[in-house]
DNA sequence: GAATCAGCAGTTTTT
DNA sequence: CTGCTGATTC
């Protein structure tokens, strides 16, 4: 029997809840997994049948996260539920559906890096002049366009990337169609495609009969729409989620989603979650009086039973020189006081405030670790590797193959490849093509036709057979392709240093290794390499390898979006100040500080025990030397906040700055029992 | 091809 | 000031 005597009663309520779609509105920190995962549990007992229960998530850390708590409550049965990311879900329905979606069956998922790469490709082709635009401040506004389902890219600002954007916009499509390949935005897209079809539909609203969603407020349009037609036989969706942790207007997420669920799906009822397990009093009251400011939401105000604790501390610091020593010495501080470096995390807005802190911790010899930046599929190597697996998948995806044409070097210079390509285009036939049938039709020098020549003898029967691999074989096939090609020789000759080189040759045994595992896991029954790629794609940004360890004894740098859904006893929201909280980008061009100020509320809500936000008076940008207001949000704070100054008339001189440093560094020294 | 230079822009990133 | 890109050069 299920224990719900740990629930509290709207969480019991949102728990009990038969049939018919459900709205809880979970505030920070108010047990919302929890309540998931035991109405799965519920409805487990109550006689649904684990399949027949579909759980979507956001990130694949959120659905595994679901999983494993689940398990305790229901143990093995938690395997059956379906629990899957949005984009997991219209993949799955793809990998039926796919005829009815206008694709081929073995077609590529791209991942924003190959998107990139067309539209680089694109770039190169169409518009000589431009070449040096941004390529993916193109790829962002044709994505927006897409996902409105435009058919011609919107003019807003009317800037040079608009243009380049309305100009690229067909070619992107037809060249995705070209090659057989969806980009994320389409495994969603093209799935409302197939649910068009009579049958399609049919059969996948029959599929569940019951249906849950996290993190509702960050939902899409078309998310919402698929959600309709897979609830349309029952309307038994529970859907989860916090309007005032919605952060992601700009990637396509409609706020008004998680406002207008009642008028969406009638007869909803609605909870609400207030109770916060997370924070002391006074960190809620503060983070309550700033999000009461924005308009349109759903008025919570949370409340704890955890005691006031310590007042917010607002910090105002000379330069952001001075903040960074406020924070830094801070933390040694609460070292000093018994807290653990992991229970610390420091807070910004854009990445490049992170410089600052590195600098400075690394300097006081204080373990960090910063979150964000390149993942591992974003390395070179990686994504070479990567590449050879998706030509040998899918000959047609020739940003995967331009990618990888001379790689590594065989000869085969930009004329060259200009060359193939064209001849591709003329003849309708594509890049691939054009290579296997160099012959006599296309002129290129004799190291070119040579280098061209090795390469497809070598690649082509691998590939082949890396294609057809099955369990036990999909690993060791693409090890042998890789050393074939001389990948792993090409990463010894270019003789780095012997540590990057090391780095490099155990990322690209990684590739081979995550292969080995995928055969051991899979239950994929279709074509396993295929699979592989596809469920790839959809994790690649979360399969850094952080373990506990990685965290473990450091303090955390991160943004505010990264640290959605995260938590720490101790947190320095750092930069509060104008035009970087709220955004420039956002003063400059709107006038809705809603996500701005969202941001700064789950910056806030992040801190169970203390929180600090602070700000400088001046901060060096581009250079120079600029004077920086506070916040507005700081102004919205409950009266009197606790102002700690830490001017400075003058910076200070070397000598001061030496024995500052060197008395720090022997306090912390002490403080950590490190020695020199 | 690798090295160097000039020019430019400068948020956030679950998949 | 930095970091990236594409162009230029040897």
């Amino acid at each position: 029997m299920l224990d719900l005597s740990r629930l509290n009663p709207p969480q019991r309520e949102a728990v009990l809840h038969e049939e018919g779609p459900l709205l809880v509105l979970a505030g920070a920190g108010s047990g919302k997994t929890r309540v998931i995962i035991h109405r799965v549990a519920r409805l487990i007992e109550r006689g649904v049948r684990p399949e027949r229960i579909l759980g979507v998530t956001f990130t694949n850390k959120a659905a595994n996260e679901m999983r494993e708590r689940l398990k305790g409550l229901v143990g093995r049965t938690a395997h059956s539920v379906h629990l899957s990311t949005f984009h997991a879900l219209g993949l799955s329905i793809l990998r039926e559906e796919y005829e009815a979606a206008g694709l081929s069956a073995g077609f590529s998922i791209y991942d924003t890096g190959d998107q990139m790469g067309l539209v680089r490709e694109l770039l190169r082709q169409t518009r000589v002049a431009d070449r040096r635009l941004d390529a993916y401040k193109i790829l962002e506004c044709i994505l927006a366009a897409k996902r409105k389902r435009l058919a011609e890219v919107e003019f807003d600002t009317g800037d040079d990337y608009e243009l380049a954007a309305y100009d690229l916009y067909p070619r992107y499509v037809e060249q995705m169609r070209a090659y057989n390949a969806v980009d994320f935005d389409d495994l969603l897209l093209r799935a409302m495609t197939a649910l068009e079809n009579q049958g399609v539909r049919a059969r996948w609203s029959q599929r569940y009969d019951f249906l849950l969603v996290d993190e509702y407020q960050d939902t899409s349009p078309d998310q919402l729409e698929l959600l309709q037609v897979l609830a349309a036989r029952h309307g038994n969706v529970c859907v989860v989620g916090d309007d005032d942790q919605a952060i992601y207007a700009w990637r396509g997420a409609a706020v008004d989603n998680i406002l207008s669920f009642a008028s969406n799906f009638p007869g909803t009822r609605e909870i609400i979650l207030d109770q916060n397990y997370r924070s002391t009093s006074n960190i809620l009251a503060s983070a309550n009086a700033v999000i009461k400011n924005n308009a349109a939401r759903k008025e919570k105000v949370l409340w704890s039973a955890l005691g006031e604790g310590e007042p917010v501390q607002i910090v105002a610091c000379g330069t952001a020189e001075d903040e960074a020593e406020m924070v830094i010495e801070t933390i040694g501080k609460l070292v000093y006081d018994g807290a653990k470096h992991d229970d610390i995390a420091i807070l910004y807005r854009a990445n490049v405030q992170s410089q600052i802190f590195e600098e400075t911790l690394a300097l006081q010899h204080i373990p960090f670790r910063v979150v964000g930046g390149q993942s591992f599929f974003d390395r070179k190597e990686v994504r070479d590797a990567v590449a050879f697996l998706q030509v040998a998948q899918n000959p047609y995806d020739e940003v995967a193959l331009r990618r990888i044409i001379n790689v590594p070097h065989r000869g085969i210079g930009a004329t060259s490849v200009e060359r193939l390509v064209q001849y591709g285009e003329r003849t309708g036939k594509g890049l691939w093509h054009a290579m296997n049938n160099a012959g006599a039709d296309i002129d290129l020098p004799p190291a070119a036709r040579a280098g061209l020549q090795s390469f497809v003898d070598t690649f082509g029967p691998i590939a082949r057979e890396l294609k057809q691999a099955t369990r036990g074989s999909l690993g060791v096939t693409a090890h042998k392709l890789f050393d074939a090609l001389g990948l792993r020789q090409s990463i010894i000759d270019a003789d780095e240093s012997p540590n990057v080189t090391a780095k490099r040759i155990e990322n690209l045994e990684h590739v081979t290794r995550a292969l080995e595992r995928f055969e051991g896991y899979t239950e994929a029954s279709g074509p396993l390499l295929t699979e592989f790629l596809r469920v790839s794609a959809l994790t690649r940004g979360d399969s850094e390898p952080e373990d506990e360890d990685e965290k473990k004894g450091k303090v955390t740098l991160m943004t505010l979006h990264s640290a959605k859904g995260l938590e720490f006893p101790y947190v320095f929201l750092v930069g509060v100040e104008e035009e970087l909280l709220p955004h420039k980008r956002t003063i400059e061009m709107g006038l809705d500080f809603g996500e701005e100020r969202r941001l700064c509320y789950v910056g806030m809500t992040r801190a169970r025990k203390r929180l600090w936000m602070s700000y400088a008076k001046t901060r060096m940008r581009y250079g120079r030397l600029e004077p920086r207001t506070p916040s507005r949000f700081l102004d919205e704070l409950p009266e009197p906040p606790v102002i700690e100054r830490r001017d400075r008339e003058s910076p200070p001189t070397e000598d001061e700055a030496d024995a500052k440093a060197d008395e720090f560094f022997a306090k912390m020294r002490a403080t950590l029992g490190i020695e020199e």
